[in-house]
DNA sequence: TTTTGTAAGTAAGTTTCACTCACCTTTGGA
DNA sequence: TCCAAAGGTGAGTGAAACTTACTTACAAAA
């Protein structure tokens, strides 16, 4: 497994074109493999060629999207100073990117979590990544003292990523457009500011 | 579609049980018809007398576990006063039944969201169900001043479901055990209070 | 008691689809 | 020019989801 994501030979390029192209319209289970080669102009064979499985190439198309997903987030929060505009940012960049990529958010939230090889895979190597920069950053928050000291990181981690992923998925589901500075926006201050009603201040 | 799910002969019955079986064990794409006609001690073609589908089984095995989370539910928040607590202890209901029953937790967070008919089904008619319950104590809480008004219900609807479904992901996907109680009052603190740190109060 | 209609269950297909394998074709260097 | 390796083909295979024609059990009407 873990096979790795190079640019490689045209037949590889357009496999993974086509079967890109059909997961917009059908999901992974409806598509067949038959149906990629004749999309791609190869024969059936030459998949087994490249990809050990249907899997294994949902995977890599997987890791191709998710490389230039991660590479967005990355820009987006050099520039950032505080933790709180860092997490925003990515907060922000991940619906954003998810809205503009139905398939990536497809394959991420739908179709890979459901066998175990997707967390062998390169795919699933770089969401750790993604995942642990959250971490990272909270952390750092709460040691500069921006965010309350007395949390666990790890919560306010999955508080973060489940809101972006249930946002996306009615949208991914449904095909439903979503204002995505709305949506980043509220949770972003719900889950800085809290939804408690005070009187004071 | 749409098969209501009544407790009916015994040929269905063994063939929901030992399908509740293996799931437990294996994820549904390797679970094979014959696999389950041999553990329910029928034969394959018995399958589709009950269900129009593989899938169809996979749905009212879900409807089953689900309406026995749901009843959970409502009792645990009948006794509640304020909606906050009525948040609270949805939050804890929902993370303790995932923990308790992996099977509905798996079915329903990795393996029905990625086709349509379940969509369709009985068993996504109560989980409408239940994310309305949610989002109506949001409201009424808007209302009677113990939440914040200015923000989309909506969106504290997405956190919140977000939230306890990322936190069950890691311990259905690696079969690791988690505090439940712990996870539970640290979701409920960040949401409600928020993690943005203030010398004040 | 006999008939009969219906629900429960069987067993042997059929089809579709992921995957294999033995075989061609092109290309670029020694 | 030769050859090795990479790119690509297409017929074939096995397994698994689903079908269909059939049998058995069983309750109520005649």
């Amino acid at each position: 497994m873990n096979t790795r994501v190079k640019p490689g030979p045209p037949g590889k390029i357009k496999i993974m074109n086509a079967f890109s192209r059909l997961m917009e319209v059908k999901d992974f289970q409806s598509i067949t493999t038959s149906e990629i080669a004749g999309n791609a102009g190869v024969t059936e064979g030459l998949i087994y060629k490249y990809f050990t499985d249907k899997k294994d190439l949902l995977h890599q198309v997987l890791h191709q999207h998710f490389a230039a997903f991660q590479a967005g987030i990355e820009a987006g929060i050099q520039e950032k100073q505080t933790c709180i505009e860092k997490l925003k940012a990515i907060v922000f960049a991940s619906l954003d990117s998810y809205a503009r990529n139905r398939v990536l958010a497809r394959i991420l939230l739908l179709e890979v979590r459901n066998s175990l090889s997707y967390f062998e895979s390169g795919a699933y190597a770089m969401v750790k990544t993604y995942a642990r920069t959250i971490l990272d950053i909270i952390r750092e928050g709460m040691e500069t003292g921006e965010l309350r000291p007395d949390m666990d990181p790890f919560l306010l981690q999955k508080v973060i990523l489940g809101a972006i992923e249930h946002t996306c998925l009615k949208q991914v589901i449904f095909d439903k457009k979503i204002d995505v500075a709305a949506a980043s926006g509220g949770i972003v201050d719900i889950i800085f500011n809290g939804v408690k009603h005070h009187g004071c201040h």
